[in-house]
DNA sequence: CTGTAGTACGTCAACGTTGACGTATTCATA
DNA sequence: TATGAATACGTCAACGTTGACGTACTACAG
């Protein structure tokens, strides 16, 4: 929490008593340093944790970044990167790409990146071990911003890009009320992350605001996959031959929704309608062409770079929350309930 | 293709005839420049290309780069990107990223980017404008990688990762033929790629070499896109109710084609096997899931880094090209055609 | 004991840029 | 006419690092 200012090559060298340029070749492993040095060097390196500064290294001649062009990202977190890149490439910032292999990476890892000097400011999109990627920044005093998909309910002074999952889930159980339907499945996301606790909760919502009680037996628990949405939805029908639509917690899910009703040999949008949320490009391309939720993602990701260079440059920003408004996009995958319910329960 | 080295704020200085800060100051749009001296310094900008050394400035306490920490990209060229940043992290390089908005985007743009001093070589994967992009490379001297998903068919001496695409789709007609199947669509990608030109052949290889007369109706143009393997589809059944396997030029423009067969009330590896080519993360969940032609994504990403950087340690690679084997994976959306056509033909 | 080579350091300058500060010129005002 | 202020520059140093080069010390051969 103290410690906001990096160490360099000559504070390494004070704390060892010896020159810059030694402390330079036990790190770049060059020879002509006694085995006693080399180990105090060692140590003040690690107590003051000193990572060579890129910066100066690329400077002197060194080399250390490989540039990445592409054109699109077509699932979720590309299209709130497409957003960062976009808003960067204005605002004259790079942005340095930083993929987790899986939960769990050395803590020394992460640090290296966020201490070396490269980055001023943070991003993150739904990472893994989120709590300590906070943690570091926080010991480094990097800036960061915390692009809020699945809603890890952070401290209120974390700043965070999010949107109105309740409000999202809230609209298009209106919608299908207006249209009709009654019995209305519901397949959460991981129940750990606070948007899937969210999105359930405009679930009921709606089922209070329209005094119909609430059912467990229509919510099942999926885990944003396209199976989970596929086994889910297949419980589902099994409890309620006569449910007449279902909510997916993201597209995802609603595809293996999809899935379920066609192979029980149902229709959707006619026997069943299913709406799901996100609005992924691929939203539109299925079959029948899924209704859902839109997240503005591109919105999200240029935002997020505008909080994170507004707090860079000391300018207070007005909230370090900024929640975008949801929007319900309809396609085909919605539609009036069957006149009778397509396997009448007994 | 000759001015290799990149200008300095002295050199553009130098030809202005005027002090570096004079320069600094046109570049950073402070006051304190009379208006043709501005006009002079500009013009020995423009006649330099002269663009600030983001590592000096940084050095110097100018900010200009994010941090970004992602988990997961989960489509084709995500995939890719994952095996890269691995790659790069391992090899302690940063990735710098660069997302293009659409074709056609300004070069001064591109040019800002490779001609910057921060990065010392680009990756590339399926971007637009690529031959802009490949000459910007040449003319500042930065080495570079293609990933050559859509294989764009570059000159010789370009380097490029790619993969069988012929004997993938070889691969997958083989198996189909050995289930029997005999009446087979294929489904292109967009055929100005090179890519899905070998793929097409690699139909074609398959039929003569099981003595089967091509049939061009069996053969219609996609898109590299769900909704056009659905449209598609749609075309080919109706031409012929009697076909039992369809390859679609990548996955989802085979998930387009299962949407189809599905809404025509057949049943996908039952009355008609679908393949497509990449699998994708999705691949794996989606219902049946899908048989395939996977590309080794993360090792592509990860030998084009290595490639790129083996180039600008000037260890000269043993190939330019490397090119990776498919692997066919079987999985429910394939099996023995069904006894009688599903719509016998008349 | 001198010469030579090897090892373990240190010193210095430079990479490209910009903040702090200095200086010359112009022009208006007292 | 002297004084002050504004404008348009230039000079210098520093950011953190490392290559080139210098220097002390030790070891060993002649």
């Amino acid at each position: 929490m103290s410690e906001k200012v990096r160490a360099t090559i000559t504070d390494v060298a004070r704390l060892a008593g010896v020159s810059a340029k030694s402390v330079s070749r036990v790190v770049n492993e060059e020879v002509g340093v006694s085995a006693e040095t080399r180990l105090r060097i060692q140590a003040a390196i690690a107590e003051l944790k000193y990572v060579a500064n890129p910066a100066a290294r690329r400077l002197r001649g060194a080399s250390n970044a490989l540039g990445l062009v592409i054109s699109e990202f077509e699932d979720y977190a590309g299209q709130i990167t497409h957003g960062m890149s976009q808003a960067a490439q204005h605002l004259d910032y790079n942005l340095v790409l930083y993929v987790q292999n899986m939960p769990g990476q050395p803590a020394k890892s992460y640090e290296a990146f966020i201490n070396s000097g490269l980055i001023n400011g943070l991003l993150m999109i739904v990472p893994y071990d989120y709590e300590l990627l906070v943690r570091l920044c926080e010991t480094h005093g990097i800036a960061y911003v915390l692009v809020d998909y699945e809603g890890h309910a952070p401290a209120a002074n974390v700043p965070t890009i999010s949107v109105t999952n309740r409000k999202g889930v809230l609209d298009a159980m209106r919608y299908l009320l207006v249209l009709g339907h009654r019995k209305i499945g519901f397949i959460t996301g991981q129940m750990d992350k606070a948007s899937a606790r969210e999105r359930l909760a405009g679930y009921e919502d709606a089922l209070a605001e329209a005094g119909i009680a609430r059912d467990p037996s229509l919510i099942v628990e999926g885990n944003w996959t396209q199976i989970g949405g596929l086994e889910t939805t297949r419980v589902l029908l099994e409890r309620h031959p006569d449910l007449t639509a279902i909510i997916g917690s993201d597209d995802l899910t609603a595809f293996g929704a999809m899935d379920a009703i066609k192979d029980a040999g149902m229709r959707v949008g006619e026997d069943i309608s299913v709406i799901g949320f996100d609005d992924i490009p691929q939203a539109a391309g299925v079959y029948p062409p899924l209704t859902t939720v839109r997240q503005p993602m591109n919105a999200m990701g240029a935002a997020a770079v505008e909080l994170l260079i507004a707090m860079l440059d000391e300018r207070p920003p007005v909230s370090l929350h900024r929640e975008f408004a949801t929007e319900l996009v309809i396609r085909g995958s919605t539609g009036k309930p069957p006149p009778h319910p397509p396997t009448p329960s007994p």
